[in-house]
DNA sequence: AAAGCGGGGAT
DNA sequence: ATCCCAGCTTT
């Protein structure tokens, strides 16, 4: 069972101009112009707009879709993601970035299966028990999928609310956020609260974009505040930018007479975690013989918190490598490659490394 | 090169 | 309660 995770308090105390049009006005753009055929959209069921609202976390509708597709073609059910090895999870997520969401996900499913015997947690409260879950995924699963009377506050929805109401701030810093999060609470409708949900996200995602809003269009324009001042770029107020450092490392390339390359996988906590990557640092292959190795020129990689300059360096291996730990290491084939989670400029360096070798 | 995007864990 | 972390896409 997960510890007790407690839902951020209604912000009854933050007094809001409310505008009774609102929902109704995106409701009927809605109707008119909003997305109602996305792959997690048919065959609806609360597992699939779980992994959708995962996904749909820091990643656009556009690049989820080919991920969900695979994704549900392996996983249809939440019996089958539970029942998977985690690298087999981590494969299908392998691209997506924040692996931490794949691994909750998994856990989430297996906590399900025992605690609720497969059946999926029908409400809010229960939702947000959930690791991977917070309160606007919560919202968002619970107002699609079971038209509970629930908010959400994604990216999109901060950005229409911060305009429309003109909220001033960024809103990471938390009174900003209590404020989109009320304006939030008191415009969800009580009737179609799932389409009034998906209206918002698509609102957010088609007109009113973080550059060139189509304000023109904008089922919202009559009473939007910050296009009344011609202010819209100024919403929603950014984050105070910080110098961040570089840091750098060596990516051995290390490739044995079948032409298979050495993976290593990395620890279950930090950067690309559990994760398979090519080995860093000091090489100890003591079964191996190595060549002196060719360097490649550096790539740069960013986080949002570092730059890793990466010096890819290329090997040719000869002797026993039966002795290594299978946990641990995994000659990958280019050609059949194995179904197994890879960071993404790994991904970049073995795609260079199959044309060269072409 | 810089900005943007939810949630979890540590401080 | 408030920082800090994480990885990709788009601009």
């Amino acid at each position: 069972m997960s510890k007790t995770r407690s839902i951020k308090p209604a912000n009854k105390a933050i007094p809001i101009e409310r505008s009774p049009a609102f929902s109704s006005r995106v409701l009927k753009w809605f109707d008119q112009h909003g997305r109602k055929d996305l792959p997690w959209q048919k065959n609806i069921n609360a597992y699939r707009v779980w992994v959708s609202e995962i996904m749909l976390q820091q990643t656009q509708v556009k690049t989820v879709i080919p991920y969900f597709d695979q994704f549900m073609q392996r996983f249809p059910t939440i019996k089958d993601l539970a029942n998977a090895s985690q690298d087999d999870v981590l494969h299908h997520w392998s691209g997506l970035g924040y692996y931490s969401r794949a691994r909750n996900l998994h856990k989430s499913a297996q906590q399900v299966c025992e605690v609720h015997s497969g059946h999926f947690p029908q409400s809010i409260e229960l939702l947000i028990e959930l690791p991977g879950i917070g309160r606007s995924t919560a919202g968002a699963i619970a107002a699609i999928a079971f038209g509970e009377h629930c908010s959400i506050l994604d990216g999109n929805v901060k950005r229409v609310l911060a305009r429309h109401f003109a909220v001033t701030g960024w809103p990471g810093k938390s009174a900003v956020a209590d404020h989109l999060w009320a304006y939030a609470e008191a415009h969800t409708p009580k009737k179609r609260v799932a389409d009034y949900t998906q209206a918002m996200m698509d609102l957010g995602a088609t007109l009113c974009t973080r550059s060139k809003p189509n304000c023109l269009v904008c089922p919202l324009q009559k009473s939007c505040i910050a296009l009344a001042a011609n202010e819209v770029s100024l919403y929603p107020g950014k984050k105070p930018k910080k110098v961040i450092p570089i840091k750098s490392t060596d990516m051995h390339i290390v490739m044995n007479e079948d032409g298979h390359v050495l993976l290593q996988k990395r620890p279950p906590t930090g950067i690309w975690a559990s994760l398979w990557s090519l080995p860093e640092g000091e090489l100890s292959l003591p079964h191996l013989r190595l060549n002196e190795g060719s360097r490649w020129p550096e790539i740069r990689h960013t986080f949002s918190h570092f730059h890793l300059d990466i010096t890819p360096i290329q090997y040719r291996s000869k002797g026993d490598y039966s002795l290594m730990e299978p946990d641990q290491w995994l000659w990958y084939n280019l050609n059949q490659p194995a179904e197994v989670g890879l960071a993404a400029p790994v991904t970049k360096l073995l795609a260079k490394l199959k044309a060269k070798n072409r």
